[in-house]
DNA sequence: TTTAATTGCGTGTTCGTACACATAAAAAGC
DNA sequence: GCTTTTTATGTGTACGAACACGCAATTAAA
C-alpha cells in the first residue's frame, strides 16, 4: 500500500533507521490504520533464539519447603522448552559459603535471565547488585528484598498475610486471648543474617490495632526457636495459650507437639500446604493454612522471563503478589 | 540419516502412510534414539490456521454475575488472538425463547469450538445432543451437565462448595443456631427449569452431618425467593436467625437488607465477588465470600481450546475444578 | 500384452519475519 | 567536475513444518 519494499517496512517497525522520513510517515499512518500484529510464530521462528535461564535456589535436607517453588519452576520449564527454554539450575545449601560459591558460578557463566529466591540477607545483596551489571532480567521469588529497585518480584504481600492472621487468629473468639506468635528458623553457627519477614508480624499487630475496639483483649508472646530440635518446644509454653501463629511453613512442628502432647483449644495458624501440614490440617491440628502458593511463585517467576524475553513484553509490573489463600480442611 | 527424504519423514511422523515399512522402521529408530520436538512455531506457522469459536453466555439486564466469566473469556480472546483465535459472541437473555434462537443460529454456524455456560436445563441438554454432532470440541464453564459425556467442564466442585459453606457457618460458634439457607432466583413466567445446583446443598448439609458430635444444634430453613422485587425479604423472616447462606452471588441483597434494617449478629456467607459484594464484605455486613472465579474459568475455558485445537493436546481432563477460594475483608 | 491403478519417494512452495547483501541515488569531499 | 562516502531502498534467503504435486516403479485389471 505504501509501495515501498518489506525491508523498508521492517526497517520503520524496528527503527532502524536508513529510511526516508516520508516513507516512515506513510508507513506508520497506514500501520495505524489498518493495524499491525506481529505473527509471533514467523517472528520467534525465524529468530530461533534459545534462552538460558539461570535458577538460583536453596536445596537442602529439611529444607522441604523450598521443593515447591522448584515443582512450579519445572513445569515452566517443560511449558516452555518448546519455546526455546532451558533452565539451569544452581542450588545451594543453608549455608552462606555455599551461596557465595553458587551464586559466584552464576557470575561468571552466561545466562539470558535469572529467577531468584533469596535467603541471606547480605550476601543476596551482593550477589544481585553484582548479577544486575550484566543487565539481564532479574525475578525475585518468595522474598523481596525492597532495597533493590529495578527489579522484578513475584512472591506474597506479606503484610496483608499477617493482617489475614490476625483475622483468622482472633474470629469468632469473644473472650481474652492469649496468642503465641511462633518464629521457627534454622539458624546454624557461622549462618549471617537471614531475610525474615518483618512484615508478617507488623500486619499482624495492625490487625488487632484496627479493630482494638471490636475485639477482646488480646496479649501476645514472641518466642523464637530454632527447628533442629525438637526440645525447644515445651509444654509450659503453651499454658494458658489459645492460639498460635506460626510465621512459616514449620508449623507441622507445633501442630506435631499439640497432638502428641494432647494440648486442646488452641487455635492454630500457620503458612503453605506442606504434606506435614496438611496432614494435620486434615487432622484438625491446624486450622488455618495460609497458602504462599510458592510453586505458583516458581512458575510465575518464569513465566515472567518468557514474556520478557521471548514474547519482548516489558517487564511493567515489578511487584506480582501471589493471591492470599486461606486453605482449611475443607476447602484444601 | 535414514537417506530419505523430509517429504518421507513427514509421512512416517505424521502416519499418513504412502512410504515402505523399511524407512518406518529406520526412520522411527533414529527419533527414537535422537529424540524429535516439533518447533511450535514452524508447525503453527505453516498451517497457519484460523479458529473460530463460538462462545454461548447468558447477557441481560440486571445479571451481573455473567459478565465475569466474559472479562475472562475476552482476557483469552486477547492473549490468544496472535495465535489466531478469533471468538464470536452470542448471547441470550433470561429467557429460553432467546436461548432457543441463540442456539440455533450456532448449529447454522460453523465454528471450530464452543464454550458453553450452561443455564436452562432442558434446552441447554438439547443443544449440547444436537451440536455434539458437529464432533467439535465443547467446553462447558459454570455448570456442569452430569447426564452428558465426553464434553469438557470447567467450574467448581459445588459439593465442596457448600459443604465449606457449612464450616465457614459454624466455625468458632458454640451455641445453639438458626441457620437461613436462601434460594434467590430470577424465575420469569414461560422460563423453564434452569439449572440450580442442589449439590451445594447437599455439601451443606453433609457438613453438619459429618460433625454433628462436635457441633451445637442447628436448626435450618429453606426460603426461596425472587430477587425481581426487594419486597421478598421481610424481617420477619430473619428473627432468631444467626445465619444466612445465600447460594449464589445474589448475597449483596441480603446484606444490604441487612445493613438498613439494622439487623445484628448475622453471619452472612454467599458467592462471588461481585461489586456490591465487596462492598458489603468491607463494610462487614458480609462474613465470607466463597469465591467462584467465573472470570477464571472463562479464560481457562478458552484457554482449553486454544491446547485442544492450537497445540493439538488432548483434551484429556474432562473435569476442571477452580479451587473453592475463602475471600474475607482482609484477603480480597 | 496393454492399460490403469496403486505405492513409494523426492521436489518445491508456502507461512511471516528478520536480516544480510546489493545497488542506485544523493550528498559530501577534494 | 570527478571521486568517495552516505543514505535509501529492494532482493533474496533462512527458519522448520506441512503438504501438493509429479514421477517412477510396481502391481492389478482388462
Amino acid at each position: 500500500m505504501a509501495n515501498v519494499s518489506t525491508g523498508t517496512v521492517d526497517r520503520i517497525i524496528h527503527n532502524r533507521g536508513r529510511v526516508s522520513q516520508e516513507n516512515v510517515d506513510k508507513v506508520n499512518a497506514l500501520i495505524k490504520e489498518y493495524g499491525y500484529v506481529k505473527n509471533v510464530f514467523a517472528s520467534s521462528l525465524v529468530l530461533n533464539k534459545k534462552f538460558k535461564i539461570a535458577v538460583l535456589i536453596l536445596k537442602d535436607k529439611g529444607f522441604t519447603y523450598w521443593d515447591e517453588p522448584l515443582k512450579g519452576i519445572s513445569k515452566a520449564a517443560t511449558e516452555f522448552a518448546s519455546y526455546g527454554f532451558k533452565i539451569d539450575y544452581f542450588f545451594f545449601k543453608y549455608d552462606n559459603n555455599s551461596f557465595n560459591e553458587t551464586a559466584a558460578k552464576i557470575l561468571e557463566l552466561d545466562h539470558d535471565g535469572l529467577v531468584f529466591a533469596p535467603v541471606f540477607y547480605e550476601e543476596s545483596m551482593n550477589f544481585i547488585n553484582e548479577y544486575k551489571k550484566k543487565d539481564k532480567p532479574i525475578v525475585l521469588i518468595d522474598s523481596n528484598i525492597e532495597e533493590i529497585k529495578d527489579i522484578s518480584f513475584v512472591g506474597q504481600d506479606s503484610f496483608k498475610s499477617g493482617y489475614l492472621a490476625g483475622k483468622l487468629i482472633s474470629y469468632g473468639v469473644n473472650s481474652e486471648t492469649n496468642v503465641m506468635l511462633l518464629k521457627i528458623t534454622s539458624n546454624i553457627e557461622n549462618t549471617s543474617k537471614t531475610i525474615f519477614n518483618l512484615k508478617k508480624i507488623e500486619g499482624f499487630y495492625s490487625y488487632f490495632k484496627d479493630y482494638k475496639s471490636k475485639l477482646p483483649k488480646y496479649n501476645f508472646t514472641e518466642i523464637s526457636i530454632k527447628d533442629t530440635t525438637k526440645n525447644d518446644l515445651k509444654i509450659e509454653m503453651f499454658k494458658e495459650i489459645h492460639a498460635v501463629f506460626v510465621l512459616n511453613s514449620r508449623v507441622h512442628l507445633v501442630a506435631q507437639f499439640i497432638k502428641e502432647n494432647k494440648l486442646e483449644n488452641i487455635r492454630v495458624i500457620g503458612y503453605d500446604l506442606l504434606q506435614p501440614n496438611v496432614d494435620l490440617l486434615n487432622e484438625g491440628y491446624i486450622d488455618f493454612l495460609i497458602n504462599q502458593k510458592p510453586a505458583k511463585q516458581g512458575y510465575l517467576g518464569i513465566k515472567k522471563l518468557y514474556k520478557t524475553l521471548a514474547l519482548k513484553q516489558e517487564l511493567d509490573v515489578h511487584l506480582n503478589y501471589v493471591k492470599v489463600d486461606i486453605i482449611v480442611k475443607e476447602n484444601f
